[in-house]
Order: C-alpha cells, then structure tokens, then sequence
DNA sequence: TTCAAATCTGCAAACTCTTGCAGATGTGGG
DNA sequence: CCCACATCTGCAAGAGTTTGCAGATTTGAA
C-alpha cells in the first residue's frame, strides 16, 4: 500500500472532520484562548448537547484539548494555526454569480484574523 | 443571517467537496500542471469513469479548469495554491499511537512538495 | 446524602455521499 | 456515414453523517 494512499485517507478523514459549519465556527471561536462548553454554546447559539458532541469527535483527533475544572471543560486548539489554516481556504471559495458573498467573505476573514477586541476599560 | 454562518457553510461545502482521498491525491496530481482524464486515471490507478465522476463537483466549485483539445479534456487547477495549502494539513493529522504513520506523512510531503523531477536526458 | 448544573454518550430517523455500471455525448479517422 | 475512443451523466444499492432526544456521569453545594 503506498504511502500516498495511506496519508490522502488520514487527510481526508481530517478534512472531513473540519467540514461542518458548526465545528468550522467552533475552531474559530477557540482560536483567542480556552473556552469552556457553555461559552462556545452561548457564543455559536447551538444547545449545549450538540457542542459536545461536535467536540467528542474534534478530541479524537486531538484538533482540541481539553482541561477539566470543576464541573466546567475548558477546550482549546492543539495546532493554533489551525485556524489561520482554515481561513486562507476562503481564498479557494467559489464566488461566482454570487452577488455580495464577497463582502461577506471579506467581512469574515477580518473577524476571523482580529486580534482579540480590546476590552472597554 | 450573520455572515459567519453563510461563510462557514460556504467553507464547509469546499472542505466537504476535497475530503476524498481520490480527490486530494487527484488535486496534488495536478499541482505541477494539466493533464487530461485518462493521464490522471492512470497515474491515480483508477478507473477514468471515477476519475470523471471526481472531477465533475471538483469543476463546478472551480477548483479545477478544464480545455478541451480534441477528444481530450485537459484539466488544471484553478488555484495552483490549493495543493501546498493541503499538503500544510498534514501538520495537523493525528500521529499519536501509529508507529510508521509520521514517516509516511514525511514522504508524501515531500512528494507533493518536490518539483518536477528531471527529465532523463 | 440528595439535588442541580455541566457535560457526555447512545440511539434511530432523515439525509447525503460513494461506487459500479449502463448508456449518452462529442470527436476524429477511414 | 460508421466506428472507436475519451469522457460525461444518471441511477440504485450500500455506507456514512447529522440531529434531536433520552438517559448516564461527574462534580459542587446544601
């Protein structure tokens, strides 16, 4: 079996873990720092439920980790750059005939390569 | 509807449409220029029907281009970045408890990194 | 110990993707 | 015109994914 083989079918495993919009959403929103389950449920305005179990086959693959404490999960990325990763791909989206889904892509690659908001102090 | 939500769609149908193994070995077999169905089949070891049948969603999100010339239909990337931003992905595939598997992912990266090899004149 | 909060796991229905095959289309040669 | 070659399209069975929900865990507090 050559390698090539072996590798595409870990890679597109990987890929195919990556590509649904929530679990897209949830690697960008852990790319600043940890959060735990509630946040990002609060944050993506998903149920609780369905973070977690976006999150189980996300730890599997170890595209995150998790600490406990308490009775909270804090979750974050294993490979930050993953997620600067995931946003050159816009440049790959096809836009065509679709009038103003540039913009949105645009305004979406600034959100997703901010830095962190200043806080209001 | 936030833009996050349309884009992370958007995103996801292209991850989606590349997370097949026979559609990223088809795409880094591209990554050094155009060939048509037939070459690729062979190089791939794939029936050249498959081979259409891949390049068909591939053709219509324009990740790929084609030319015809003749009977022959030629096909390139659209975007010739696409193949070194995939190969970036294997920083993030899962090693943990494979014994062999990293050496593999060291190969193929080279082999889809590499130039052209050189003719043997 | 008993309760409630936070999270995880298991399951079934609906939906989507993959694959092989049969047949359709387009092109060049004789 | 007729055939062969290269490629494309349509279809159906099988495989895999997503979703909502019910119930299981784990932990902290009363």
């Amino acid at each position: 079996m050559p390698s090539r083989i072996i590798v595409s079918r870990e890679l597109a495993d990987l890929l195919k873990l990556l590509a649904h919009p929530d679990r897209l959403r949830l690697i960008e929103e852990l790319r600043l720092g940890e959060q735990d389950v509630s946040s990002i449920a609060a944050a993506l305005d998903l149920p609780a439920t369905r973070v977690s179990q976006h999150l189980a086959p996300l730890r599997a693959h170890r595209i995150v980790e998790d600490r406990r404490e308490g009775r909270n999960h804090f979750y974050r990325l294993t490979h930050p750059g993953i997620a600067a990763w995931i946003v050159e791909a816009l440049d790959f989206v096809d836009v065509r005939n679709r009038f103003g889904e540039g913009s949105h892509i645009d305004h979406v690659r600034e959100l997703w390569t901010a830095d962190a908001p200043e806080t209001s102090s």
